[in-house]
DNA sequence: TGACATAGTGTCTCTGTGACACTAATATCA
DNA sequence: TGATATTAGTGTCACAGAGACACTATGTCA
């Protein structure tokens, strides 16, 4: 028995947040097919270099992003013969987080790779069936929000409670408890409260990092974010 | 650029619960590596008979062992250079859940198919990582325990509280109040209450099976079992 | 210095789980 | 036939953590 092996790929859906949007990098595709669509940058393994395929994600994500993600975990694997024209194609989505930042100057004077609104992916016709896996991602983050401290992954390396807070609420669309928030943030043990405060037109903000080398807590119980 | 591709496989934790014993379904090993070794039942895709992985995992489980499960679910991919002998590979993993059966005879006089204890498993050598994949799933599905009601799968098609109560307690290995399990089945609105009871000893059973096409709910909350 | 803005606290309500005693219904046996 | 054991199911209070929201604290700025 011999079967023809089918292609195999890992792509990104690496999200941000920047000015209360949650964003997503893409990348403009530069082979067929797709050429010259926005897609999840990803690509093939390369058993050289990847001990695994975390390494893959990580390595597809510097090379054609220049972005390390603070957080990356698998989502799904995702399967057929209809989603690559080139035939039967098995891909392992991870979903990523990083800190906002301008996407790099890179070599080529086109743009290649963007941050975009979710709420504008819709506009953009999307590669393969990356507007579904996209929409997974969203799904699981929300839900992840809910129960862990993971949006603040995608803050810088020191934040505030309200940043965090400001985060959180543009992840789940909908608003949360200050106070939920901060029992939450003494509660997980993820956090140092740094020795400085910030600035931000009222009372000195308190500023927070993440422990070096923090696990990520689950809590027992979720935000019940009510609509709006 | 051309990658050598990495071997893919897809590979099932099946589970059950039987005596009070949480069981997994393992294989032997037909061929090198590994000869005769236990393992997970799984394969290499079949791009001509399989729409996608879930396809893979199902039709792998029925010729290896003969069990369609009732739940399964996406794992994890585990991949690497030394997992396999053969070389570099990619396993995608799924766990499992079906009502405990006997293993079907098989066209072999050999004995090829097993529900083996999963307290046990250290007494058999396992091929590959699977005993860390085992682990895994193991994981998982405790979790999933707390916030769901997953353990339903596990059962047959005609149940009483007392039997999911005891599957529940047997995967999370801890006792749960009879009575918030009830109040998870009310809310959960996934099981419909038969015309029929069932003796146990004392008084008779309520009979419960689960709608068809019922989703899994998430509850908001997790079980909080305490140690013994 | 007073108005305002943002940070952070105190505390009561609300909801769903934990605990556990109590009632209900059936089998068994004297 | 009735007493007892056994398992099913209910009533209800305690408990913990989230929601709500007013209140205090501390900064900026005119």
């Amino acid at each position: 028995m011999s079967y023809k092996n089918p292609l195999f790929t890992v792509d990104s859906v690496l999200f941000t947040v920047q000015d209360n949007t949650l964003k997503v990098l893409l990348v403009k595709r530069a082979k067929a097919p797709f050429l010259g669509q926005w897609a999840l940058p990803g690509g093939f393994i390369d058993i050289e270099q990847d001990a695994n395929t975390d390494e893959t994600a990580h390595r597809k994500l510097r090379d054609k992003t220049g972005f390390t993600p603070q957080y990356l975990e698998q989502l799904q694997v995702i399967s057929g013969a209809e989603r690559d024209p080139r035939g039967y194609s098995v891909t392992l989505a991870y979903y990523a987080l990083v800190a906002h930042a301008p996407v790099k100057a890179r070599i080529d004077s086109v743009k290649i790779a963007q941050w975009i609104d979710v709420k504008d992916l819709s506009l953009h016709p999307l590669a393969f069936d990356h507007a579904q896996i996209i929409a997974l991602a969203q799904a699981r983050l929300q839900q992840k929000t809910l129960y862990s401290m993971i949006p603040a992954f995608c803050l810088p390396e020191r934040f505030t409670i309200a940043q965090l807070q400001q985060v959180i609420e543009t992840i789940i669309e909908k608003p949360i408890q200050r106070k939920s928030l901060m029992r939450r943030i003494e509660a997980s043990e993820m956090f140092t409260a740094l020795d400085e405060k910030t600035s931000s037109g009222g009372r000195l903000a308190q500023l927070y990092s993440i422990k070096a080398g923090a696990d990520l807590v689950n809590f027992e119980r979720n935000l019940m974010a009510k609509d709006e």
